[in-house]
RNA sequence: GUGGGCGUAGCUCAGUUGGUGGAGCACCAGGUUGUGGUCCUGGGGGUCGCGGGUUCAAGUCCCGUCGUCCACCCCA
């Protein structure tokens, strides 16, 4: 083979037409959702100053940036995330907004990482914010909205399911058993780790916390405190702890509120998610597909401090995100991605070399209708054609024929089914697509 | 940043103990002189990722390099 002097960056991804097919798909879907839940389409920069993802991430986060100069030294990076972006729009029109401010988007992402399965250099995401409502209702229609995207692909409760934890819970229970405040982000990354390896494995990550006997056995058990029977472990150990006790009320009438929204029996509580450790503040929650793929497809929180952290008023926020690249590949899993859909609605033929004057004013008039129209560039026989329209995957096929120029007849067949008739072209243009109906 | 697998036609892959490269699909062109996606025939296209080494001879063995996939680290 000629050896190929450019190919596509390492980490990302040419949509051949195909790709891209499956791509504005989800695309669709995204946005279908987002706006029937009440969401507005927002957009920002490509790339931000450099000191925007500093200011909530620190120095180390800048190797993991695609970042630049341009000619006066000016620091960007391509964005890695969207959360700094909607926190800086929030916060720079704060005071004009209507409460909730209800925004979603689909940024084109790249973070600077080594690829793997479900993570690549350049990818898209989406993103739903609820800002400015601190009840757990915004929570609970952020989940909502998961789970209804996820039933809109057309996956099943059996093929999906959504883990709902509380961070704020979570903390007061480990200020309740005087955890110590140093250990709590080592806390923290090994319940995160517990769905991901057996319990023996987390037994052992938790007896290398060295902790006193006593937290040990809380973590164990917070480790398998899942679904109604967590709840009852946990409403033990919060049992006259005033903050710990108003935070399990919350997240009870979190799936209290979930249930009424109709999506109670693909939620399910679990400590064992926590995910990250940096900005979350109260609800967290991640889905997760059924199948052999154990990676969380989605996830989200309540990150309450964030707008001020990055110079903007308090302002409460949640939210979640996922990327178009574990959507397809959970979808893949379960065999839900879309077939390729026919690209024309007509494929205009001539059953002779001289009719095609009749053929390029037909398919102007479909196409100045709205019909996706084609038709061949050479003239050659009409099962040459039909298999191009084939090719192209035409619904259907109008072939002008001789007695078109005379008594103004096309006949009209629908490729799927066989069926074939004869029609005038007025009413051919009167009713393009009902004919064969 | 660390570790492992793989790199042969556009795609998915064969290639036997080293002896001057194949299939299917796709693409293009013909055949049946007005009907396709599921017929027949033919064709184009690869210095076997790249570089070096061993050998009379390397797709095949060795070293390096680049690319890619997977896992770890990390995960906004």
């Amino acid at each position: 083979m000629q050896a190929m002097k450019f190919q596509c960056p390492r980490g990302t991804r040419d949509f051949y037409p195909p790709a891209m097919a499956v791509r504005s798909w989800i695309f669709d879907l995204w946005k279908q959702v987002s706006l029937r839940n009440g969401f507005e389409e927002y957009d920002g920069p490509i790339f931000e100053s450099l000191d925007l993802y500093r200011v909530k991430s620190g120095d180390e986060i800048v190797s993991e940036l695609f970042h630049f100069c341009d000619r006066g030294d000016r620091e960007f990076a391509i964005r890695p995330e969207m959360t700094p972006t909607i926190a800086r729009m929030v916060a720079a029109q704060a005071n004009g907004l209507a409460r909730p401010v209800k925004w979603f988007s689909m940024p084109r992402l790249c973070r600077a990482e080594r690829p793997q399965r479900g993570r690549l250099r350049e990818f898209f995401q989406w993103n739903i914010d609820i800002l400015g409502e601190d009840s757990v209702l915004a929570d609970a229609e952020c989940i909502f909205v998961a789970a209804d995207f996820f039933q809109a692909t057309g996956l099943t409760y059996e093929q999906f399911y959504i883990k709902v934890n509380s961070r704020a819970l979570l903390a007061a229970i480990l200020q309740r058993g005087e955890f110590d405040e140093a250990c709590l982000p080592a806390v923290y990354a090994a319940l995160d780790k517990r769905d991901k390896v057996s319990a023996d494995a987390f037994a052992k990550i938790v007896s290398e916390l060295n902790l006193p006997t006593e937290q040990a056995d809380t973590l164990i058990s917070l480790g398998d405190a899942k679904g109604d029977e967590g709840l009852t472990t946990v409403r033990k150990l919060v049992a006259g702890h005033e903050v710990g006790e108003a935070k399990l009320a919350e997240i009870e009438h979190l799936f209290e509120l979930l249930t009424a929204m109709g999506v109670g029996d693909c939620c399910r509580f679990d400590m064992g998610v926590v995910r990250g450790l940096a900005y979350y503040t109260g609800v967290v929650f991640e889905a997760f597909g059924k199948g052999g793929l154990q990676r969380a497809i989605c996830g989200g929180g309540r990150y309450d401090n964030l707008l001020r952290e990055v110079g903007g008023p308090p302002m409460s926020g949640t939210g979640f995100a996922t990327s178009d690249v574990v959507i397809e590949d959970v979808l893949k899993e379960f065999g839900a991605l879309p077939g390729y859909e026919p690209v024309l609605d007509f494929f205009v033929i001539d059953a002779d070399a001289d009719l095609f004057d009749t053929v390029l004013s037909l398919s102007a008039k479909l196409r100045r209708l709205g019909f996706a129209t084609g038709f061949s560039y050479k003239r050659q026989a009409v099962g040459k054609q039909f298999k191009q329209a084939a090719n192209k995957r035409a619904a259907r096929v109008v072939i002008v024929e001789t007695n078109t120029r005379e008594a103004d007849i096309v006949s009209v067949k629908d490729m799927a089914t066989g069926v074939q008739k004869n029609i005038s072209i007025s009413s051919l243009l009167n009713a393009p697509t009902q004919l064969l109906a």
